[in-house]
DNA sequence: ATAGAATATAAATATATTATAATATTAGAA
DNA sequence: TTCTAATATTATAATATATTTATATTCTAT
């Protein structure tokens, strides 16, 4: 792989690797699909904050928009990346299982 | 899970989103284990900066290393890293054969 | 046309990350 | 002990990212 694609590579998971954007994606993993207007006001931040925050994983192509009236609704495009979320929190509880054991 | 733990998520992430880190562990996926020298050499990067990285990736807790001589050997820690590499590289590979298609 | 609601964008500031270069540490050999 | 090789650390300057606030756009209904 050249040095160029693992730019593009380290840019992909880059645009999920943000505590906002990763509660955005776990809340659409529960939900399928949701509007600007749920999302801020479940995880109860700024509309103009998590629009700009849905922006990134747009232009990285990991989020589609569908525009209903008002409304605009997101929903991720890959199923992959579920398996990579699921795969990284398997990771944080082995972690977390560890630092717990080490106590002793 | 809370804020706290999705910036735990986030830094776990964000230890490999990175052109070099990556390039590193897709080093260390097909070598399993090598000194800091080989990585360097290999990646044609300077010491200081390669061993930045590695830094980054240990304190993370994804990588483990281990000291022989003057020589210091890394490996990566858990296998659940390669899958999300994996995955990653999935989507890479959908999102360049898309845009291949919209070529015409 | 105008008003209002939902979303997007822009600009400014603050913060974080990176590469480079210089220096320090550590271990082995002479 | 002194020299050298391998690695780590530190400081700093450059770059990138994030949050906030204000403003703009887009759509619908009146």
């Amino acid at each position: 792989m050249s040095r160029q694609n693992f730019h593009l590579y380290a840019n992909l998971l880059k645009s999920f690797c943000h505590p906002t954007r990763l509660e955005i994606l776990e809340l659409l993993k529960n939900r399928g699909e949701l509007c600007v207007c749920h999302i801020y006001e479940e995880l109860e931040l700024e509309q103009s904050n998590v629009s700009q925050h849905l922006k990134v994983l747009k232009d990285q192509g990991i989020l589609i928009s569908r525009k209903e009236g008002l409304m605009v609704y997101y929903k991720v495009k890959y199923r992959e990346i579920y398996d990579i979320l699921d795969k990284t929190k398997m990771i944080l509880q082995q972690q977390l299982q560890e630092s717990l054991s080490q106590l002793e």
